[in-house]
DNA sequence: ACAAAAGTGTTCGTGCTACACCCATGG
DNA sequence: CCATGGGTGTAGCACGAACACTTTTGT
């Protein structure tokens, strides 16, 4: 049986926004660092001990059961590096499948893409780390390509779905999912215009509450939430929209 | 072992623009027909001899083989079908991994979207009919969900990528562009302004070439091609554009 | 000359960007 | 009362839809 030995895992991007201090970014060539740090997107991996590939940092995963789908697969190993519940979204990416994609028996790898909002700081094994995508390290077998992938999809989806939800508090001023835009586009976004475009088309409801201004003062901050907790394309056709 | 029998297989629901006979098509309701049949999306089903699911229909594909990835193993089952020289894309679509999706053994299925361009015409088994996918028959499994979403990302991605160029012959007149739109799309779109659209983007280039015009009359038709014959994006994002 | 099919020009609406200007709060 | 950050108004642009009008052919 030429197929016997074929094994299926999967293999998760999970990402989140987060805030790196000043003295981890300094060292770094592009980041855009202003006083205090810089605020990024950053990937969960967990470094290898054991060959192959001792010491490269893997995306967190394992191989599949015979009685569970995938997606059940990926939230049963990611509950071993973060608390499941801080995973507010999932979602299916491509397989890779390249017979030598890794050394070993055959195993194809089926990959998602994970999303944990603000303001979650999940306890994480002591081999663990969320790295800014911007500075990735070393990375075992195909998993960079994987993160490519994933961060592609999420940047795209940006633009045409509410799928933001996944990664901001449940409530928040402007600002805020300004900055979470900024940072997993990878470029400057107009808080005023965000607010409008994501208004429009309905993907944002005002809670009627309004945050405390800062220290150093400035007009207290609307707060709003997404209205819908599920993936919904909100921008479907860019050109060739069917006739009213 | 919990996952020493889990099998995967690849199913390909493959497209192409076809024209149906009036006698054909009047026996079914809502079908658009014209006086001469219905050009309409067709997808290639084969019926099933024996059981599970005797007589219902299937997509093509099969089990993967340990020593291929998945598109060649894609391209492998389908030339059991057609002629492989005649599928001009080929891409992954989502993996189906219930565990009771089949009877028998649990099998993952990895689901691709193939295209055949006009005016190809391969001969097919006894088994292998194109149907209209206004009309699909009873099908097994899960093949008419693999069916349904294939047909949604390919109205998807004609509306911000080149993909038509699948479907498309080497050279046309904008009116055949026309009727391979409103077929994949299921609606009325104007050639007049598929045209400019198309013509902005880079994706259509005129070779200079005209059409001779019908028995009936007409200006003859410039001929175009697609500039490129492989994916490419050409509306990446309908909103939030990075800055210039 | 007329019908038929292709191609062009023009108007209109819409959605996004950019930027100037007004509002509310803390020191 | 001024600095700081939040919010509103508005003008401009780019794109696509719709449709009238012109061009080129066959009969």
């Amino acid at each position: 049986m030429p197929n016997s030995s074929t094994t299926h895992e999967v293999l998760t991007a999970v990402f989140q926004v987060r805030h790196f201090p000043a003295d981890a970014v300094a060292s770094r060539s592009g980041a855009v660092c202003h006083a205090g740090g810089a605020t990024e997107l950053a990937v969960l991996l967990w470094q290898r001990a054991r060959d192959p590939q001792a010491d490269a940092w893997s995306l967190p995963g394992g191989l599949v059961r015979n009685d569970e789908d995938l997606i059940t697969s990926a939230r049963r190993q990611l509950a071993e590096k973060v608390d499941v519940q801080e995973v507010s979204h999932l979602e299916q990416l491509s397989v890779f499948s390249d017979p030598h994609r890794v050394p070993g028996p055959r195993t194809i790898a089926s990959t998602f893409l994970g999303l944990v909002p603000l303001p979650a700081d999940p306890k994480l094994p002591t081999d663990t780390v969320w790295h800014p995508v911007s500075d990735l390290p070393e990375m075992a077998f195909d998993h960079g390509t994987v993160v490519e992938h994933a961060r592609t999809r999420l940047a795209a989806k940006l633009s045409y779905t509410n799928i933001a939800y996944g990664l901001a508090p449940a409530e928040f001023p402007m600002s805020t999912l300004r900055e979470i835009y900024c940072a997993a586009l990878g470029y400057q976004v107009d808080a005023t215009n965000l607010a409008r475009v994501l208004g429009r088309r309905g993907v944002l409801t005002a809670t009627g509450n309004t945050a405390r201004s800062g220290r150093t003062g400035g007009r207290p901050a609307a707060l709003y939430r997404f209205t819908d907790s599920c993936l919904r394309v909100t921008d479907e056709f860019a050109a060739l929209r069917p006739p009213v």
